[in-house]
DNA sequence: TTGAAAGCGCTAACAT
DNA sequence: ATGTTAGCGCTTTCAA
């Protein structure tokens, strides 16, 4: 009753009255096989509900059809917010339409990133998608000596020598770009004194979205600035801090729409009116928090499901570029630039701003 | 450059200068070997970094090592909050603890169905958790002809015949209870008109939380109940309605923390103050939602980690019974009773009731 | 207690 | 265009 035998390429090939060969051509879309031999091993293959046995494919092909997607969070924060299970759609999909298959490794904590190394050196997959979220996680080294193809998701931190070469290729959202339009749209409403409330600093995310805030504000007073944690608590907590100290401030950049959440909470219990005293922004455009704050967020979407879809997409077309070293050694590619690919973002008006 | 050789069975064996039976049963903990040859074995396994290919020893042992985690989510809703990345991260520390994988199959709408039909059916994995949400979710139904063990998350809906049997495994948590709970928490504060806020009901949670609800208050007024659909809109509608409807009431139970904060929105648009007015009692302790909502949410708990690491629990060991049909055909444990596991609840009081 | 040998189901030369 | 054959790396009888 649990044991019922799957039929092999051989039960096909028998049934079909051709080799196990051929057999294997027809279900692998090898071309050279008459139409009327292929058309009749489909039909065995329906009949019989063949499934190749992926194992012993694999054995020979030595290629897995499968990636891992790391997920490194030690926080319990990640799980705060809808990102990876969005970036898991994406990569999903592009894994699905290939047929690969997606190895989910979450890890928590020192022990575990061995775990991820030893795992992932072991030869089970063709290649791994990382999210790598601090800077100085040991986790990309790790990942590099495994010698596995990799794309991170988001820009990894320095040193960039610790994590697959300055050039890991990675996909990332324009942050810095994102940032300036959300403070030059503050600007162009009228707002002097634009305080800045940043992301966790051990994230590139946060440093590029901080940069962006300078490239906008070149001579922002320091004061204006205050460091938050990407949590709606860190918001509050940092939201008070600048109205302490800034009391004039008339507009705030939080450097996500969660930190703008805690951010907006502050300002009503301090009765400032929000857009009128303050005007705000966020970063995300995470639907279920931008459209329910109070008012609605005005903040800067990303495509975050599209930022999945294309690590896979990337990693593919990496891996069928060196599948068995087929290419020359040492191509031109290889040195040919950054290998980060940056998405766009648009500014997205609510009420908020 | 791509192509490093990993080390075989065989180059340990002769590395150690014993047969690759020797080495294969050292790895695989088999008592039957001498400690010093077993020592010897172990220090080249480590020298050589040797790690058994999977694909090999699936090949002859039938086993896959890997289970699949199928969450089935046409909507986009599930991605609002942090349940399936909670209960994924549960799943997952039980499976790493076994040192099995986990292969993640994310579902969109009716073709990806038979995808995973597919999948399962081709044998690629050794059993299968899923997430089965909606009450005609043909999904259950496919996996059970796809023959794959099978825990289910959550109870899964009627007809119970179509998915797995009356029996089909499953953990979920007293949804019923705790609704009972919360509903008898507010009556003991003196509420004389509890309105109730449903989730979705094509999923048995809602229907479960409605049948609570009603236990508590038997002879309640039908004008009520509303229906929402477990987001934070759908709770708005459906306080709106219930205002309209009976202005005087004076608490909600609403089905889940999201409802619970739309309902708060409207409540507070509407001028009624939480809890003195009307008190408001969520569902499931959403950490970001329960306690950033204005007041903080009474709520019922309930642990998602631990609902995912029993899931991985149940799984594992039903397959470690059934691998190879070793026991007794038609064990009596078979029909033993219901194999659905449900874990208590606790009300979390925060300052809305 | 250890080793020798026979495959698991598949692909990829190599023949034909 | 199709078939034959030799493994891929491992576990598992069966002998020794």
């Amino acid at each position: 009753m649990t044991e019922e035998p799957r039929p092999t390429l051989e039960a096909v090939a028998a049934r079909a009255g051709v080799s196990r060969a051929t057999v294997s051509r027809v279900v692998n879309g090898d071309p050279g096989v008459r139409e009327v031999l292929a058309e009749k091993v489909r039909r065995v293959v329906d009949e019989l509900g063949y499934v190749p046995n992926r194992a012993a494919r694999s054995l020979v092909t030595r290629r897995h059809d499968a990636v891992a997607v790391v997920i490194a969070e030690p926080e319990t924060r990640v799980f705060a917010d809808p990102f990876f299970a969005l970036q898991l759609r994406g990569i999903s999909k592009e894994l699905t339409a290939h047929d690969i298959q997606l190895v989910l490794l979450l890890t928590e904590g020192r022990d575990d990133h061995e775990r991820v190394g030893r795992y992932l050196a072991g030869g089970h997959v063709d290649g791994a998608l990382v999210f790598s979220l601090h800077l100085d996680d040991p986790l990309p080294g790790i990942i590099r000596r495994a010698g596995v193809p990799t794309v991170f998701g988001g820009r990894p931190g320095w040193p960039q020598a610790e994590g697959g070469g300055p050039d890991a290729p990675y996909v990332d959202c324009d942050n810095r770009g994102g940032a300036r339009d959300a403070v030059r749209h503050l600007v162009g409403l009228g707002r002097r004194r634009i305080a800045h409330i940043t992301g966790a600093l051990d994230q590139t995310s946060a440093v590029d979205r901080l940069d962006g805030y300078r490239d906008a504000l070149p001579d922002v007073d320091p004061a204006l600035i205050a460091e938050g944690d990407f949590t709606p608590a860190g918001g509050e907590r940092a939201m008070r801090e600048l109205l302490d100290r800034t009391p004039q401030l008339d507009a705030v950049f939080a450097a996500n729409d969660l930190t703008a959440s805690g951010a907006l909470r502050v300002l009503r219990e301090r009765g400032r009116r929000v857009p009128d005293d303050v005007a705000v922004v966020g970063f995300d455009d995470m639907l279920p928090v931008a459209e329910q704050t109070e008012p609605p967020l005005t903040t800067v979407r990303q495509d975050i499901e599209e930022m999945g879809r294309l690590m896979a997409g990337m990693l593919l077309q990496g891996r069928a570029g060196q599948e068995r070293g087929t290419g020359a050694e040492g191509e031109a590619e290889s040195g040919a630039g950054p290998a980060g690919v940056v998405l766009p973002t648009s500014l997205v008006r609510r009420a908020s701003a």
